[in-house]
DNA sequence: CAGTCCGTTGAGAAAAACGCAACGCTATGG
DNA sequence: CCATAGCGTTGCGTTTTTCTCAACGGACTG
């Protein structure tokens, strides 16, 4: 789209916060992408960018005509979209931000899944927590978001939610194993390995013990969840995870999920959402319809 | 908006469904917008317009792409409404689509008010039928519209509805001119200046003379409510409207609104609305604000 | 069947965008 | 305190894009 070339300069420029560094992802020099952003700054009647000794930055003006850039960006991706599905072929691209839950089994199998039918849409998927996945929903980097926890921004939409309680994760040896529930008293019978502070799932962890009056001792603590799911593999250790994250019951591989008595349960949710007002490709929205329907299917609502 | 010139080209193709037409509005030779039509043809891997020998027209893939077209030029017209806004000065355009009622005394009075506070704000005021009105807000020529009726369509967002009942409108000698209340039959003692039957009063009057078993014998029918109330004004006729359309009880013209016994008619409903997702200029929403208030400070709701 | 209006195309002129080289400025490190 | 390195910016010649002008072939109309 050549028409676009002034914008894809300007988000170029804030993107790398130099003139020059901009220039060099774009194959051309600087005289050129200054030039193009001098005259869009004309156009506008005022500039765009405040010029630092290391380069420059963005001012309030700047933020609102990049956010405006973004939406175009998005808005053209839309109608290629629309168009491609018109001419019979589903055809697009869909940017997916998710916690680290969703990544070994949900999502892999969804896309999968979609890709089968729809072999021309591409995907990006991107693991993050939820407040970078929360920004990257605002900045248009990806079109959608499934996260673990809730926390409601009058920017983002919440398209489906549904119930996701904690769940203890053991070695397949496990004496907890062959159990259809524990109590949250009993996993402290052994050592626990447990995901950061900063997650949610370990904060409603926390949450859920401190109710009941209970330390949590943890002795390892990470931010990966493969990690903690290859060290309970080999240890009697004990870790939690979401069920959506967890190995299902009919896999036979070295963990099991253990599902925590629900009354000793703080709830907690898995979230899809979108940017507010924002309508998304044909493939992003279908693949939308069809994630909040596998959801909703397999998961408890609300 | 150097930028846009394709999106301006294509535009006017479209609206005028011919090149060199488009190209004469444009000051530019046919040549030239034939070449950028099927450049831009060029990059969207299909064509937009089919061609016909009396020139041309938008295939269903155009209809997409104008729609994006649009939407982008009332996304960038917002930009600059914004960063005006940021600036200080409030600046901007508000395009509105009313009904008849809305000209004589609700908007004007409403747009001066606004305007005493933010000068740079330019109006456009269409006087248009519903569905008129309706396919403006669609298309993006206007950006909010104010009509009597309802019918709810996907596309559209109800932001605010009145209750808004006809009331009979007689000169200001007319017997009937002193009276609290009228009801239903009374008014056929006189001879009817009714709205064509398109209008949506015409056809609340005509609904509610039903139900009573009533024959409407409109003696004089007009597409114009100037008309309907300038011919009261010198004749015994009776005349129907809703108050917001009709002189408000302390002005002392040569005609007076007497309201319809409530028990006699079928409710009427004033609304407000927009495109549905649409996001509007600072001007705009600002506006819209400010009308919702005003209607529903002196109009029941719902 | 002539006339008219349409979209389209080739060639040259005009305009816009670009690369190259150089300038002035500011932060930084010896 | 000065040299250096990185930054945005500008003048100039060149390349690329876009426009105008003119002409062509096809389709509808009276």
């Amino acid at each position: 789209m050549r028409h676009l070339t002034t914008y894809r300069v300007v988000d170029a420029v804030a993107r790398t916060g130099s003139i020059r560094r901009a220039a060099e992802t774009l194959a051309l020099t600087p005289s050129a992408v200054q030039r193009r952003v001098a005259a869009f700054e004309d156009e506008l009647g005022q500039p765009i960018f405040e010029r630092l000794a290391t380069g420059v930055r963005l001012n309030a003006a700047g933020e609102l005509v990049l956010h405006h850039i973004r939406e175009e960006f998005a808005g053209t991706e839309r109608l290629r979209s629309r168009l491609a599905d018109l001419a019979g072929v589903r055809r697009g691209h869909v940017a997916i931000a998710c916690s680290q839950a969703l990544a070994p089994y949900f999502l892999p199998a969804e896309i999968a899944a979609y890709r089968t039918l729809y072999p021309q849409v591409t995907f990006d998927v991107r693991v993050l927590d939820h407040i970078a996945a929360t920004s990257a929903v605002e900045d248009f980097s990806v079109d959608l978001a499934i996260v673990y926890g809730v926390d409601d921004l009058p920017t983002i939409d919440t398209i489906a939610a549904v119930r996701q309680d904690i769940a203890a994760i053991v070695a397949r040896g496990h004496p907890l194993a062959g159990r259809a529930e524990v109590r949250l008293r009993e996993v402290l019978d052994y050592p626990l390995a447990l995901p950061h502070r900063s997650f949610e799932g370990r904060r409603l962890f926390d949450r859920s013990m401190a109710r009941k009056g209970l330390a949590v001792p943890a002795y390892l603590e990470s931010n990966s969840f493969e990690y903690l799911k290859a060290h309970v593999a080999c240890t009697d250790a004990v870790a939690i995870q979401i069920p959506i994250g967890a190995p299902p019951p009919e896999a036979d591989g070295p963990i099991v999920a253990v599902p925590i008595a629900e009354r000793d349960l703080t709830p907690g949710m898995l979230t899809l959402r979108q940017l507010k007002g924002r309508t998304l490709s044909v493939a992003a929205a279908r693949f939308v319809d069809r994630i909040r329907q596998s959801l909703s299917q397999r998961f408890a609502p609300v």
